[in-house]
This record gives structure tokens, C-alpha cells and sequence, in this order.
DNA sequence: AGCCTAACAGAATGGCTGTTCCTTTTGCGA
DNA sequence: TCGCAAAAGGAACAGCCATTCTGTTAGGCT
């Protein structure tokens, strides 16, 4: 094959992000291996390797990828008129949530602890998405609210700081309510049993 | 050795879990490894899964420890006369917030996605703490605010529910605040500088 | 249409990891 | 104090996993 053009290279890609995408939010990160993400796209190491450098960068792509989709879903609602008041914006985004996807940003803000890059990536995201709420907060301040132009952005900071801090928590509830990683998609592996409680106190008087 | 004496075996336990927290906050659940945590610990594999049955279980305490250290530290706060009202209960224990233990928290929350073990350790823990910030600001109203006794308890609940929600945005900020792991195996954390004021919003959450 | 090159498939590999096994040591009960 | 069994040490091991390599194929450019 030539050097396949920019469009189809662009879809090799997402393909390729999208198992990923799949595999993580099913097993988490971690527990994702190179093997499982060849088996759910259909592709083979080779075709991953020649669209990413490596697994690292494989997860560091779709952690842009869950957040760039969670500010443009933002951005949408904020860009309407009349500007929706933090209730209803927060009210909106979490409705919004997709477990999945959820699942998929939890495990991203852990990467982010390790990872400078991918913590650079959700610093910025949230950033950006905080500097949106408060746009549209103060847009909506001014326009229905009819506050005083003037200290309306000032007035708007704390409320999208706070919005912003209650729709990540609620991702985080939707992540933890969601049901729990099932069995791999191909493949004859026995199903894995739970682990029972494993603390101390061990009663047995021997 | 016959079978440790119950207090020393508990010593040695919370040895080694402190060794892997140490690890996980430097690392990350996923990148650290058994190897990592015998140089910390200074003890050898034998003894560790002499005390642990594996990785996992492992990863259950030292998730367990943390959470309730935080469930803890919140109890002493929530306890005091006159009871703290929501945005004080809230300053106090962002500004509480240790960044290592904020990294591996979030870190928790990432397994808690995969692992149902700790998913059920986490949302335990989170009701929990939920319940004593509704009893804390159910007080706080009565006894403060002067509300009526009769409905305070009704009312506190979303106040309960947006302060815990607030504080576990703010452990998610200093968590990717703080600095990012470093390689060296060195032994005792240095305490990173605490989060500035958190500004108190204008008015109790409606 | 035809070539040329990069995408692709898939096996090979080497390093690392969790866990176990066996030996040595040592704390505790008697 | 003595002895024993459990705990600690640490080498060994088996399996997995990310990555690479070698052909093979097929898409775009002329």
C-alpha cells in the first residue's frame, strides 16, 4: 500500500481508538493489552503500530478523544439562547453521561497521575470546559438574570468552578454505578471468579 | 516463628501497606510492582504473601486505609460543637487534603471501575461519609441556623450530597496538582505545599 | 493499467511480573 | 531455656505482554 491519504489514514485511526475505547471502558487501562485491542478492531499489531508509537501513546489519543467529546457536548448546550442557568446546564451534562465514556475519564484522571502528558491533557480539557461554563454563565447573568454587566464575570467564576466540580463528580458516580468489566468479547477463557473477602482476622483456632 | 502475636502481625501488615502506598502514590497502582514494593518495604516476597494473598488483595487494603483515613478525618471534624456549617466543613477538609494520598485516591477510584471489590470499598465508603456530612448539617441547621427540626433532615440531604460531591472534585484537583511520580525508590514522601483557600461561595448551596 | 511503496498480517522475541517453592531464621508457647 | 512451626529470604519459574521483524498485499499515483 502507498501512503494511504489523509481521510482514510484519519479512519484507520479512530478504529483503531474506538476498540481501544471499547477495550478500556470493558477492563480498564491497565488491564487493556495490545492482544485484546487487536482482537476488538479486527486489525493486527502491525496495522496498531504503524498508526500509533506505542501503547502509551494508544491511551494518551483517547484520552483527548473521551474529553474533547465531553467539551463539545458542552459547548453545544452553552452556545444556546437565551444562555441555560448553571442548574439546567449541570442538569443537562450529566444527563448527557454516557457510563462508558465515564468509566473510560475516571480511569484518564488516574493516568493523569502518572502520566505528565495526559495530566497536561486533562488540566487543559478542564480548563477549557470551565472556561466555557463561564462564558455561558456570565452570558446568562447578564441576559436573564439581568445582572450588572460589569461585575458579571467576576460573579460567574466561583458558579462554573462550582459546576464544573459537580458534573466531575457526578462522572464519577455514573463510572462507579455502571455495571462492572464483563468477560472478553472473543475467545474460550473460563469466566473469572470474584474474590471473595479477603481481610485478616483469621478466626481459625487451629 | 510460631504465629506472629496478633499485634505484630498487624505491624507487619501495615509495614508492607504502607511501603505499596508509598509506591502507588509515586507510580501508580498499574506501574508498580511486586519488586517495587519488597525494596521499599525492605522485606522479601515470601513475607509479603505471607501477609497478602496477591496483588489485588493488596490493592483492596491499601484502597480500604485510604478511604478510611479520609472517613476519619471527616468524623473529627463533623463532631465538633457547634457543628461547622457546610462551607466551613468543606474548607477544612480541602485543606486536610494530603496529595499523595489524593493521588492514590483517584487512583482507587479508577480500579473501583474494573475491580467490584474495591467498587463496593469505595461506594461504601462515599455513603458513608455522605451520612456523616447529612448528620453534620442536619445539626448544623437545628442547631445553628435554627431551622425547623422537623424537616432539617429532608433539607440537609442535597447539601450533604453537594459538599461531598465538591470535596471529591477538590481531592481530583490536588490530586493532578501535585507533582508528577518520580523514579528514584526513596523512601518517606515530602509533604507537597496544601491547597490555598478555597474561596467560600456566596451563599449555602439551594 | 501497472508499479512502487507503505500498510498490513502474524509469528517471533525478549524482558518483566506475579507467584511459588524451598531453605533459613526466629519469635513465641511451654 | 528449648523446640517447633510459622515467617522471612530469595532464587526459580512460568506466563504474559509490548514491541519488532519479515514477508505479503493492496491502494494511490502516473
Amino acid at each position: 500500500m502507498p501512503r494511504l491519504t489523509d481521510a482514510r489514514k484519519e479512519l484507520r485511526r479512530t478504529q483503531i481508538a474506538e476498540a481501544a475505547l471499547r477495550c478500556f471502558a470493558r477492563n480498564g487501562l491497565a488491564r487493556t493489552s495490545i492482544a485484546d485491542i487487536i482482537a476488538e478492531s479486527g486489525l493486527s499489531a502491525g496495522s496498531i503500530y504503524a498508526h500509533y508509537r506505542d501503547k502509551a501513546d494508544l491511551v494518551r489519543a483517547t484520552a483527548r478523544e473521551v474529553l474533547a467529546r465531553r467539551a463539545d457536548a458542552l459547548g453545544e448546550y452553552a452556545a444556546e439562547q437565551p444562555p441555560p442557568g448553571p442548574d439546567e446546564l449541570l442538569d443537562r451534562l450529566v444527563a448527557a453521561i454516557d457510563p462508558a465514556a465515564a468509566r473510560v475519564g475516571v480511569q484518564t484522571w488516574s493516568e493523569a497521575t502518572t502520566d505528565p502528558v495526559v495530566r497536561d491533557v486533562v488540566t487543559d480539557m478542564t480548563d477549557r470546559m470551565r472556561a466555557m461554563l463561564h462564558d455561558c454563565v456570565t452570558a446568562w447573568l447578564i441576559e436573564v438574570e439581568h445582572h450588572d454587566p460589569a461585575g458579571a464575570r467576576e460573579h460567574a467564576a466561583p458558579i462554573a468552578h462550582r459546576v464544573m466540580a459537580l458534573y466531575q463528580a457526578e462522572l464519577l458516580y455514573a463510572a462507579l454505578r455502571s455495571p462492572t468489566g464483563s468477560t472478553e468479547p472473543t475467545g474460550p477463557t473460563e469466566p473469572d471468579q470474584a474474590a471473595e473477602s479477603t481481610e485478616s482476622t483469621e478466626e481459625t483456632p487451629s
